[in-house]
DNA sequence: CTGGATCCCCCCCGATACTG
DNA sequence: CAGTATCGGGGGGGATCCAG
């Protein structure tokens, strides 16, 4: 690597903030509706295109490729193509893949427990 | 309402398809990337709206309010006026809150621990 | 079957201005 | 300081068609 000892200020901070920017550039990405939903439906499992497709409930043909191509290129999915007529095209959950999917189902076990609670909050507050 | 004879048609999956829907709802409320980091800013802490516009970076006024109606709509911080002037208000996580910011952290920990990796896949997929 | 491309509409979100 | 209202541009996201 470059030393980046020579710049001016310190160069951690530079690090620093570059990292947490990228962070933030993941979250962003990753933090949506679509993608947990296809995470979720993934799980240790590896689907076909159009299994996927009816496993998301009301996901588009668009938004299904859109988030497929963003979590492979975030390396989260693996996706395999086999060369058959018709194609045949396999999604997989990669090892980092499936720590999020972890984080994910924590966030769904949380919905369910606090349906309830949620609930009641929503009569509340819509007078 | 017709009779579904050779499906499952028990009551209980009606109330099954419900709650599901709810909960499909509150995910979609929740997991986007500025309810995340407003969840994440407050953390344990109590916060000002005006520090809570300076934690979140990047974050517009409206959608401050917007996220925080939200989530004060789903039970998930509460809200509290103070009658002074110039008006004070203060919003903390409840106790759901603060579940769901336990899966948000988990997320943040998994983001900084896959820095690496997903910059790697990037710049492989980037070609 | 998978995936890209195009059209198009709706709504998200930012900027700004105005109340209490 | 906190919140609401309004307007306008950009993009999210659906429907459809074409290619391999």
């Amino acid at each position: 690597m470059v030393a980046k000892h020579e710049l001016n200020g310190l160069p951690e901070d530079a690090d620093l903030r570059r990292a947490d920017s990228l962070a933030r550039e993941i979250f962003s990405d990753v933090a949506n509706k679509w993608a947990f939903l296809i995470v979720e439906a993934l799980g240790e499992r590896t689907l076909r295109f159009s299994e996927l497709r009816d496993e998301v409930e009301g996901i588009s043909h668009k938004m299904l490729t859109q988030n497929l191509r963003m979590l492979e290129r975030n390396g989260l999915v693996d996706r395999k193509v086999h060369p058959t007529v018709p194609p045949r095209v396999e999604y997989t959950l990669t090892a980092p893949g499936r720590g999020l999917r972890a984080t994910v189902d924590a966030m769904c076990g949380w919905t369910h427990e606090h349906l309830g609670h949620i609930e009641d909050a929503r009569r509340r507050f819509d007078v």
